[in-house]
DNA sequence: TGACAAAGTTGGAACGTTCCAATTATTAAC
DNA sequence: GTTAATAATTGGAACGTTCCAACTTTGTCA
């Protein structure tokens, strides 16, 4: 036992049948009569047998293997952990199996993840590409006709299928939600300016700033890196001005939290004497204190969405590149102030 | 273009050689000449080979592929992710891909991902079971001769290498270093009573506050589930008692977050007028307010030597079963309130 | 010059599966 | 009772690679 494997024909031999007759068994053909199926499907019980995909997609060289990648560029970011865990909910109902590779955000490593998983004969890519990714990078993908699905940042000039959040949508709703609650000094505050995302981001904010009476005003845009840390720095910039801020859009929900850790350094209570939008709803954006307001993204959703156009394309012979976009909405907690009649918080 | 497949004859013949050449030129034989060699490899890139894998290790029956295999029970999880790109930096460098599936904690789901990795040929597998999971479901992978390392969980009976921390450690020194500051009246909150995690914990727990004056008393242990809701409704109970504790150790950090938004919800302040020490030292716990203090456990250090592990065991022809204790330390921030002189912070 | 070794190279068989065309067994129709 | 249609089964070739044993070329030594 355990020596060697247990093939297809040791299947037939021992049911005494051929192989072909096991193989049809083996992809559930309605050409087998009932009898022989159960007999064929017993033994291969009994024998412990092992389907072998490697043997089996190599013959098939027009379908690939049932193997999809995933490749994201932070998994330490709970946003591209519950991403791919909605890829993998639809993808492994498709009767496929999830390849998932980290790429921290090197062009070299995620060069040399894509390979491999090339290698391994994958039969389409999700991608959410580190940052500095070209179009001429998944050139080679597109020639060899294997369908990608990028999600959370676009690449201009590749001609595959994306899916991104409506990022202008987000910021320019979390704006007029703020204006109506009376505010007028609206800050723009973290992300690194040199990405589409950002540009995406602060685009709805602008659009926004300019329907208000005030108007926008290039000195309320503060960026910085787009992580906690990122927004503790950018909120000390933006209190130093002369006329300061009374609220905040963040570039995303870590700059959100950092901006409310960078309010209570100052004793500023962030939902009472400040307000604070975030971008992303990740999952403990719902139970800190206090509960942030924030643009909801439904990381898992996207997940199964850009699941479900990757297996579309798969499907379909031709892979055609297909743009969308995922809207988002405002979900209205604690940190922006509008929630006042809370119990067990006391507002001034 | 992009019709057939590039295939190792297609090079030969382009490069006046014979496939068998190639095929030494791929595994970087020392036999063939290094002229021959660069010309084989300017073909290759020309003609933008493709490996195959399967092809490969379809032939080579013994030395399987190099895939190993990775199931964890969940993913959105920030501790099962950071092990993930634990493993998945020794495993890559080692010229190995990972394939990685969530089981949220279906022992179903846990089946068919197993069989489905089988398929593919794994190499071996690192498996963080799901709950539930019995030594019989491992039983067909350590028959066919395929090496497994348990991660987090270990299950009694099964005969594969494990690594798990050393939890009864790591309670023990939160009780220890709490009953340093003073406090008596000490609770062990969250976590389900049927695992092993659970035991492990609770007896150190048990054992440290033994040695104390007031000795262990059953009534402070309170159980919920391992999360953030979990532990805001322990919380509550806890505190309902007639002589509520002044400490909590939590079963993890995802309750220990949940007992601090308790606390704030009825206005008591984490790490000035209760202490909380989590477990894990999930990459939040430090930049959150109060940090919190905590049993560090470093889930990208366990994923790396899990890998390891692993590794060591495919490399060796015979899968010797290994059982390995990871060692834990406490990191004191300012939930327990010991750090009482931090700037920013005034304490009573 | 012949024998021998070393260095490169090579054709064919094998891995475990699927597909195809061909075959046999069964039933239906006249 | 022959033919036709249908149902079920089958052997062999093919997929892209690696391994093995055999081969050619070149160099070395007596």
């Amino acid at each position: 036992m355990g020596k060697g494997r247990v093939t297809v024909i040791d299947i037939a031999k021992a049911a005494g049948v051929s192989k072909s007759t096991v193989s049809l068994v083996l992809q559930a053909s309605p050409l087998v009569n009932e009898s022989t199926r159960t007999k064929v499907n017993a033994v291969m019980r009994e024998l412990g047998y092992v389907y072998n995909r490697g043997a089996a997609n190599l013959r098939q060289a027009n379908a690939r293997s049932k193997i999809i990648g995933i490749v994201v560029n932070d998994l330490t970011n709970s946003f591209f952990a519950e991403l791919a865990v909605g890829v993998d909910t639809v993808v492994q109902s498709a009767g496929f199996v999830q390849f998932l590779s980290n790429t921290s955000e090197s062009i070299d490593r995620q060069r040399e993840v894509i390979a491999s998983m090339r290698e391994h004969g994958v039969s389409g890519l999700i991608i959410s590409p580190a940052r500095g990714t070209e179009a001429v990078d998944l050139k080679p993908l597109v020639m060899a006709g294997i369908p990608v699905v990028l999600v959370v940042r676009n690449i201009p000039g590749a001609k595959v299928s994306s899916l991104v959040s409506d990022n202008h949508a987000g910021t320019f709703a979390a704006v007029e939600h703020l204006a109506a609650l009376g505010h007028s000094r609206i800050a723009f505050v973290g992300g690194f300016p040199d990405t589409a995302v950002f540009d995406e981001r602060l685009g709805g904010y602008r659009d926004a700033m300019s329907k208000t009476s005030t108007g926008f005003q290039e000195e309320l845009v503060v960026s910085s890196a787009p992580s906690r840390a990122g927004g503790v720095d950018a909120l000390v910039r933006a209190m130093a001005m002369p006329e300061p801020p009374t609220a905040a859009v963040c570039f995303n929900d870590a700059v959100a939290f950092g901006v409310c850790d960078g309010l209570r350094a100052r004793r500023i209570e962030p939902g009472k004497d400040f307000a604070v939008v975030g971008f992303d709803d990740v999952i403990e954006a719902k139970t800190t204190v206090p509960a942030l307001t924030t643009i909801s993204v439904d990381p898992q959703g996207i997940g199964q969405r850009a699941a479900q156009m990757l297996l579309k394309q798969i499907n379909a012979g031709k892979p055609e590149a297909e743009s969308a976009v995922s809207s988002v909405r405002l979900i209205v907690r604690e940190s922006c102030g509008a929630a006042m009649n809370k119990p067990g918080r006391k507002m001034a």
